[in-house]
DNA sequence: AACCGACCCAACCGCACGCCC
DNA sequence: TGGGCGTGCGGTTGGGTCGGT
């Protein structure tokens, strides 16, 4: 695979874009798409390379861009999904619409992570730092487990992304327009992806009668492409375990995630800290939707309908998530007390300072991890991960 | 007011990978 | 089958801004 440079630098511009140049690329994209990024900037009047365009556009022009400052919600979920995905900054932007994964990156090593190594937990494996020490303890047994399997499901997830992307390519004419003038290919996987999300974890296992029914929380298009009804996919019995999960108020606090103004109902179990139970909405195929809602979902989380789709038998242990959630507890709660009340993670002078400063910085740290784990549990309406 | 260090973030760099010929 | 191309991705950089002295 040889690599040839991006562009030939001769001549080209660089550094920051003028508004001028922002006008340019906007107005060339919106009216032609950016089609080949190579052959943009000189379509577009552009002395810039198609990969600063690219980025440009991506990062910063990009018309679904929200902007500003983090909300709560969204800084608890990049912790979060941080401790799962480590530094996989496009798989933790899929669960944060609007946001890009550059921001997301900048926002994490310039707050997230001093904010957690201020309160004693190690930025990079979420753990008490003390917790480094003990590398030789029953302790490191389970850490490296965990470890191990948090590198499984990221690998899964890389290889569900590359599906969802192929995918993609695959059904750019099922919905030749959209809104967006960004010309993504826009459709989404069939049943067919189904089985290639199986046969790529599974070994060709078949995942027998499942239904596509998705929904995520930036929902931008309709879709139930051969998805049968949940009543005749199996998943249907299950699927009435299944409420919404923010407008359950308990489930909504019990998490200290809030929902966020303009964003839609987050979906998941009534009950979001009832493991076997959303253990056993995967190993049916979870749609997360209860079928009940439309099947829609952006472009840009497309993927994640992948995961939503998969069974126990992608769980390399049947009992995945049970033990991912033993080792979670156990890990952070074996020798540590903690005071059990406020996890909260976020927010300049809220959470932060509550939690700075006690003892290690870290006395919440079980509840940090029950955070992520409801985080798990809540996000399976829209998350890849599980 | 001037200086300086810390902080922030847009942009760049280079590798990886899939597609296509 | 191998190489070129296009793009995605994560790490890093550098210039602007802010706050303290």
């Amino acid at each position: 695979m040889g690599r040839s440079p991006c562009c030939d630098k001769v001549g080209l511009k660089k550094g920051p874009w003028t508004p001028e140049e922002d006008q340019k690329l906007l107005a060339y994209v919106e009216e032609h798409g950016h089609g080949s990024w190579r052959a943009l900037p000189a379509k577009a009047g552009l002395q810039r390379c198609g990969k600063s365009c690219r980025l440009r556009w991506t990062n910063y022009l990009r018309p679904d861009i929200k902007r500003g400052r983090f909300s709560l919600q969204e800084e608890q979920t990049i912790i979060q999904l941080h401790a799962l995905l480590g530094n996989r900054w496009s798989a933790i932007a899929t669960h944060l619409p609007k946001r890009t994964d550059n921001e997301i990156k900048n926002y994490w090593n310039t707050h997230l992570k001093k904010r957690l190594d201020k309160m004693g937990i190690d930025p990079v494996t979420h753990k008490p730092k003390n917790d480094a020490l003990k590398l030789s303890d029953g302790q490191s047994k389970n850490a490296a487990n965990l470890s191990h399997m948090a590198q499984w499901e990221s690998a899964r997830l890389e290889a569900e992304a590359r599906l969802v992307r192929q995918s993609k390519l695959r059904s750019s004419e099922f919905s030749p327009s959209t809104s967006s003038p960004m010309n993504k290919p826009v459709g989404l996987p069939g049943p067919a992806r189904c089985l290639d999300i199986l046969k790529a974890w599974n070994g060709g296992g078949a995942m027998v009668g499942l239904g596509c029914e998705l929904e995520s929380p930036t929902s931008t298009l309709s879709y139930s492409e051969n998805a049968p009804p949940m009543s005749t996919t199996g998943i249907g019995e299950n699927s009435t375990a299944f409420v919404d999960f923010v407008g359950n108020s308990s489930g909504s606090s019990e998490t200290g995630i809030m929902k966020e103004e303009g964003e839609e109902d987050w979906k998941g179990f009534g009950n979001s800290t009832n493991l076997p139970e959303y253990r056993d909405g995967i190993a049916n195929s979870v749609s997360f939707t209860s079928g009940i809602h439309d099947i829609s979902l952006p472009v840009e989380n497309a993927w994640e309908s992948e995961s939503l789709r998969l069974n126990s038998e992608h769980i390399p242990s049947g009992n995945f998530v049970q033990r991912f959630t033993d080792l979670l507890l156990s890990t952070a709660g074996a020798d540590r007390s903690f005071s059990g009340d406020d996890c909260s993670l976020s927010g300049d002078g809220g959470g932060e300072s509550d939690n700075v400063g006690g003892p290690s910085g870290s006395g919440n740290y079980k509840n940090y991890w029950n955070s992520i784990l409801n985080l798990v549990n809540s996000s399976n309406s829209d998350s890849p991960m599980f």
